[in-house]
RNA sequence: AGGGGCGUAGCCAAGUCGGUAAGGCAACGGACUUUGACUCCGUCAUGCGUUGGUUCGAGUCCAGCCGCCCCUGCCA
């Protein structure tokens, strides 16, 4: 289990638990479960949701087992148990040997229907799936009673049995649970318990040709494992009553207690899988883990770390009323993670060549160059400086505005953890008028650490022309231009066109050319990047995690 | 319209028995700075959807009203 999330604050479910402890109502267990079921990729939704059980079981002592709700087997595939369980695993919680799965319990949810049966609690109902939906009424009238509802025991046994032996077509009959067709919660005028479908179940194969509905196999698996706490989202609220009906009506030994919250929406994205799994299969993006996708493995692709994935579940706290998050939540946890613990090094992403004009043509130095401030203990780099450098094109400007604290005819700036240079002449494309070269000198007494006491108001990042490599760096945005793109089918309209930017005449500093996948690190005044998996030897890719905050940018839009 | 929920700052979100509105993000000022980063300091609800009521005292209790979300799959 991970020890890490104990959750700082406090939120309701929480007080429930406190008060079910003190009341002794579960003898005092704490048995949670996350219930995917395997028809897409997690997404950071899915997160909240994670580390709020794991979360829970850790803080009081208890368990949390992982659980597939397989029970529809015409929309789920091997290929999503596996990523999910990768996805949970990579951030960073343990199930131990609690894998489970719905189907795990199909012989079992198949012998309480038949207790049901014979309690007269079900029964086999031979409409439509036309018909049932009209006589379920509406949500100000009642709904009908089947004609088929009050079947003898015997005939539904015998019916239900020949179901399950596949005597009948697909839709053919379904089982139905005997409750209240005047109801005013829809969910319990005679709730459909198991429909015909031939399809071939990831686990069991054909053994099935019916399989248990949502409604009736969750309370069932869960009571089957011992959950205490049954924590879902709100949607499901309504459907609580049925919960509580389907272990009263088999008269189960356990009683978990169903309990909801809001699910996680955040800004400039989506959370419907089904709205994602569009995405992917129309091309929009590249795949399930596209940098750009909200998914586990979209963030993990991207450069985002289990930890700060969990500090973003941890401060969005836990409620019952629908809301969005900020993206810049999720920004600040990776950039505060990253802060303490990312090596500094300099890449140009737009490079403008500069000439020293007084430095010595076929000399180069070594310089010392932290490699994080914030943490001394990761040391120095040296990193090698010469005639000619590179600095970033926005880093000059020819006609600057005021408090431009960088590079400008005549001006002056220093370059980390070098010199102190000036410009002295724009070298431009005769044809074009695009700005090429920039002719300089440096001040050969303010080498860093020199002890030298001038100063300038501007630092800049550069790496030298001939002790540098390129690189591919992929700069993200938000995959949509407004904040809330989940309304109707419109959204595919506010896919931003520039979500993914391909920079590929990026130069970086010679010791980072070694950078394996995986790694990340900040590119000083640029932001965090990460070494995307697209990365060969000599053909390094990164992907930008997250920008830098710049007030400089800032206040020049303002 | 029937049922179930929710409404505290731009966004999340605490708020035990009613005792005089936590915290985070964002934003905006300022300090520091060889990253316009980081860090630090300050500002940001006489106000808790709204109207009444009870009370010495109400975000917390009561009543009415308004707004938003969910529910009519043989999906989960």
């Amino acid at each position: 289990m991970a020890e890490h999330d104990s959750f700082t604050g406090s939120n309701f479910i929480q007080n429930i638990i406190e008060e079910d402890a003190r009341t002794g109502k579960h003898g005092g267990r704490v048995h949670t479960r996350f219930p995917p079921e395997p028809n897409g990729y997690l997404h950071i939704g899915h997160a909240k949701s994670i580390c709020l059980n794991f979360g829970l079981a850790a803080k009081y002592g208890g368990k949390c087992n992982l659980r597939f709700d397989d029970t529809n087997p015409s929309k789920e595939e091997v290929e999503y148990v596996e990523s999910i369980q990768e996805d949970v695993r990579w951030l960073g919680f343990d199930w131990e040997a609690r894998l489970f799965y719905a189907s795990d319990y199909f012989g079992e949810l198949y012998a309480f229907a038949v207790q049901l049966i014979k309690s007269g609690k079900a029964y086999v109902d031979d409409l439509s799936a036309q018909e049932i939906k009209e006589y379920r009424g509406t949500l100000t009238e009642p709904g009908k009673e089947s004609p088929y509802r009050n079947r003898t025991v015997a005939e539904n046994l015998d019916l239900f049995e020949r179901m399950k032996n596949g005597e009948f077509p697909d839709g053919s009959r379904v089982l139905r649970a005997k409750i209240d067709m005047a109801s005013p919660n829809l969910n319990m005028r005679d709730p459909v318990l198991y429909r015909i479908l031939r399809s071939t179940h990831h686990r069991t194969g054909d053994t099935w040709c019916i399989y248990p509905m949502y409604d009736y196999a969750h309370p069932l698996s869960d009571a089957a494992e011992g959950i205490t706490h049954s924590i879902c989202t709100l949607e499901f609220e309504a459907h609580r009553p049925l919960y509580d009906w389907c272990l009263e009506a088999v008269d189960h030994k356990n009683r978990p207690q169903q309990i909801e919250f809001a699910r996680l929406g955040l800004t400039y994205t989506l959370m419907s899988k089904r709205k994602l799994r569009a995405l992917v299969e129309n091309g929009y993006v590249r795949g399930w883990d596209d940098p750009r996708m909200p998914t586990i493995s979209g963030l993990r692709r991207r450069g985002y770390t289990p930890e700060a994935i969990r500090d973003f579940c941890d401060r969005i706290g836990v409620a019952k009323s629908n809301s969005v998050v900020d993206f810049s939540l999720l920004e600040h946890c990776i950039r505060e993670d990253q802060n303490a613990r990312a090596p500094r090094v300099m890449a140009v992403l737009r490079p403008l060549k500069v000439v020293i004009e007084n430095y010595p043509e076929g000399q180069a130095e070594e310089l010392e160059a932290e490699n994080n401030p914030e943490n001394p203990a990761m040391g120095s780099r040296k990193m090698r400086f010469a005639r000619e450098v590179f600095i970033e094109q926005d880093d000059f400007m020819e006609d600057p505005p005021k408090k431009f604290f960088r590079l400008a005819p005549g001006q002056e700036v220093r370059l980390k953890n070098a010199y102190i240079i000036k410009c002295e002449q724009v070298v431009k494309d005769e044809r074009t008028g695009e700005i090429v070269e920039l002719r300089c000198t440096y001040d050969p007494d303010t080498r860093s650490g020199s002890g030298s006491s001038r100063k300038v108001k501007g630092t800049i990042h550069w790496v030298a022309a001939e002790y540098s490599a390129k690189a591919e760096v992929r700069l993200y945005d938000h995959l949509f231009t407004v904040e809330d793109p989940d309304t109707g089918e419109d959204y595919k309209t506010y896919l931003n066109p520039r979500s993914l930017e391909v920079l590929s005449g990026c130069r970086i500093e010679l010791g980072l050319a070694s950078a394996a996948i995986g790694e990340r690190f900040q590119f000083l005044r640029n932001g965090y990047f990460y070494v995307d998996s697209d990365s060969a030897p000599g053909q390094l890719v990164f992907n930008r995690i997250v920008a830098l905050r710049d007030s400089w940018a800032k206040a020049q839009k303002g």
